[in-house]
DNA sequence: GTTTGTGAAGGCATTCACAGCT
DNA sequence: AGCTGTGAATGCCTTCACAAAC
């Protein structure tokens, strides 16, 4: 996809761990070269593209750095080049299935979101346990193509899941319900876990759970908020 | 609110520097202690705490000490002192009002979701920029008391927060829009930002911004999946 | 001259392991 | 005997600073 015939060094055994830190900031870089990329920008120093992701540009570099050796010295970066390449490290060029149990408020921002389906997300099933939304349809994606999506019953959850193809599994149901809904999540082959709900989820190795916690943030910016006052 | 007449040390100065990590932390073991105590358990040990928030028995002592010496030898935790306790380093006793910026599915999500208000958080009021939603009623808040609010035009940003003395800004807009809204809520007097935008927001010294961004959540996820693959 | 890539240094967070209370 | 509180040790992440490459 880009420049110059650069070094085609397709590494297979890529497997030298990638720290978790660096992983975590890896959408962000995506995400402000795909904008570079957009604004037609073809060169970036690691300065800037750390300007617009809120990290030191020693921190970017080194992030980088565990990826490959993608920059030029004295130049910079290709944008179009590495953005393919942190794209492919992050398997973004994979389509990824996600299921969404809990079709509430937040389930169903979630299913709307666009920048799932803009980065190779598409939410394939809904899966909730009210009976009165059970049946109804509920439109998923946003710009351009907007699919309906039938909302499931719980109790077909693991078929739903197989069928559907789906790898990742999103918890949007209140407390109470999701330690059991993760549970069959895992028992339907779900390995990968985004959890909205406000309970920390056991689960067995193997298994990767990431937790966002909307009252926990307010909190944590509240805590200093507090401390600012003079 | 508790127990025996422990020597309250309400120590004033009590602002030696908390870590980053340990804050971030505080918000689960209040919402676990708030789980036992409306399960009536009177006593909790550093184990038992720590399994249900999901850090190391270790880590959770080192955390609370950093708050006091709230514990005791032999025994383990008082559920309510300490739960206490932690509201008030957090500031929850505190009523925090909040300002949403960008009414659209994520936006009315949050403003509907119940963890918020439960936790001394209360949306005060709405802002966006689609004229076909300024002045229409939107619910807030869930259980029990659910009030409506009239959505102001962003144009109305400053006025809407200098009047409802809102002291914590959401920024759930597309990312188009986001660092123009960040700007005006920093200028209205808002120090506290949490952006759902996913862009980074550049703000004056003294500001806070935390982001929560749906797609890297789920690209992380992604990434370690594809690492599975055998 | 410019900018990357990277050892080395420094700082921060977590775990260990046990002294100190109850 | 049991559990907390905490110095010490470990490990991880970030920053520094500069050699290497253009």
């Amino acid at each position: 996809m880009s420049a110059k015939s650069k070094n085609l060094i397709l590494k297979s055994g890529n497997s030298h761990k990638i720290s978790e830190a660096t992983v975590s900031r890896l959408p962000a870089y995506f995400r402000a070269l795909t904008q570079l990329a957009e604004a037609t920008q073809v060169r970036v120093s690691s300065e800037e593209l750390a300007a617009l992701t809120g990290v030191s540009s020693a921190m970017l570099r080194k992030d980088l750095s565990h990826l490959g050796s993608y920059g030029t010295r004295g130049v910079g970066y290709e944008v179009e080049f590495l953005r393919y390449q942190i794209s492919r490290e992050m398997g973004l060029n994979n389509d990824w299935s996600v299921v969404i149990v809990g079709v509430g408020n937040l389930g169903r921002a979630l299913a709307h979101y666009g920048g799932f389906g803009s980065r190779g997300f598409r939410v394939v099933a809904l899966v909730d346990a009210d009976q009165t939304l059970i049946g109804t349809n509920v439109k998923c994606g946003s710009e351009g193509k907007t699919i309906e999506l039938v909302v499931h019953a719980l109790s077909d959850l693991e078929s739903v899941v197989k069928k559907s193809g789906a790898r990742l599994g999103v918890v949007a149901t209140p407390a109470e319900g999701a330690q059991a809904v993760s549970d069959r999540l895992v028992k339907a082959g779900i390995r990968s876990i985004l959890n909205f709900a406000p309970v920390h989820l056991v689960v067995p190795n193997g298994v990767d759970v990431r937790k966002v916690d909307l009252a926990s943030e307010l909190q944590i910016l509240a805590f200093h908020e507090q401390r600012k006052a003079v």
